[in-house]
DNA sequence: TCATTAAATTGTT
DNA sequence: AACAATTTAATGA
């Protein structure tokens, strides 16, 4: 029932990789925007691989190997490790695809992203993202978007850190998830535990329960067994309480 | 496929 | 932090 992870967790995109079924491709939102020679040639690369909770998929000062997206799960970005308390910059939630930052300047990661449950996640190799950078257009304009719309999420992150209302910091956070672009695959329902947004948002899990239930009261989201159904985007964005 | 059991999650104290 | 109630997942006939 702990959520707390062994530091020493392997890597998992080293065993256990797999390609990806038809079905799994059709969920990857950028191979849209690729051309049918781009497009096979990103196909050949992608691979699918499950952590466990509390495994790493990245780690900072890591070198990158692969350029991630999470097909199904929940995972969180930290900087921990290092110096200082451990910051939870933000949950990734199905869909998403990160790190592309990291992978056009071939630096070493600057963060940690963990399963928060177990997940299985996909990726492309750094010289195939290179490739794809250098040779698609559509490739191009979808890490440009995504560059913006994060760029976007973090400034509110910076906001939501200084709200005093437990209640409007949840409701943030549930918006940054239910990002229509940035987690295309989440759609009207995010699957996560009050457990888990705990986590994510800093709260304890009752705080978390009383906070879903004035959300809901608001009619801004529903609260299901495992999981958030989403009603009014724009409320958890900028709505008050 | 259905019924039973175990596990996970939630609401509340 | 601990509890009971509820929901889901797993198991086996």
């Amino acid at each position: 029932m702990s959520l707390a992870n062994p530091p020493g967790s392997t890597s998992p995109l080293s065993t256990r990789a797999r390609a990806l079924v038809p079905d799994e491709l059709a969920q990857i939102p950028w191979l849209q925007a690729l051309d049918p020679a781009e497009r096979e040639r990103a196909e050949e690369g992608l691979v699918l691989t499950s952590a466990q909770a509390g495994d790493h998929i990245c780690r900072i000062g890591r070198p990158v190997t692969y350029w991630f997206g999470l097909v199904d799960g929940l995972l969180k970005m930290n900087n921990d490790d290092s110096l200082g308390p451990v910051i939870t910059f933000t949950g990734l939630a199905p869909g998403g695809w990160f790190g592309e930052g990291t992978a056009l300047k071939h630096e070493p990661y600057r963060y940690n992203v963990q399963a928060l449950r177990k997940s299985h996640v996909a990726g492309i190799p750094i010289a195939t993202f290179d490739w794809l950078i250098a040779h698609s257009l559509g490739f191009n304009r979808f890490v440009m978007s995504q560059l913006n719309e994060r760029l976007g999420q973090f400034i509110a992150a910076r906001e939501i850190d200084r709200l005093g209302s437990p209640d409007l910091r949840v409701a943030r956070n549930l918006a940054a998830m239910f990002h229509p672009l940035l987690y295309p695959n989440v759609g009207g329902t995010l699957r996560i535990t009050q457990q888990e947004l705990a986590y994510l948002v800093g709260l304890s899990r009752q705080r978390v329960n009383e906070a879903l239930t004035t959300l809901s009261t608001l009619g801004w989201i529903r609260v299901e067994y495992g999981g958030v159904r989403l009603l009014d985007l724009q409320a958890l964005r900028h709505g008050q309480l």
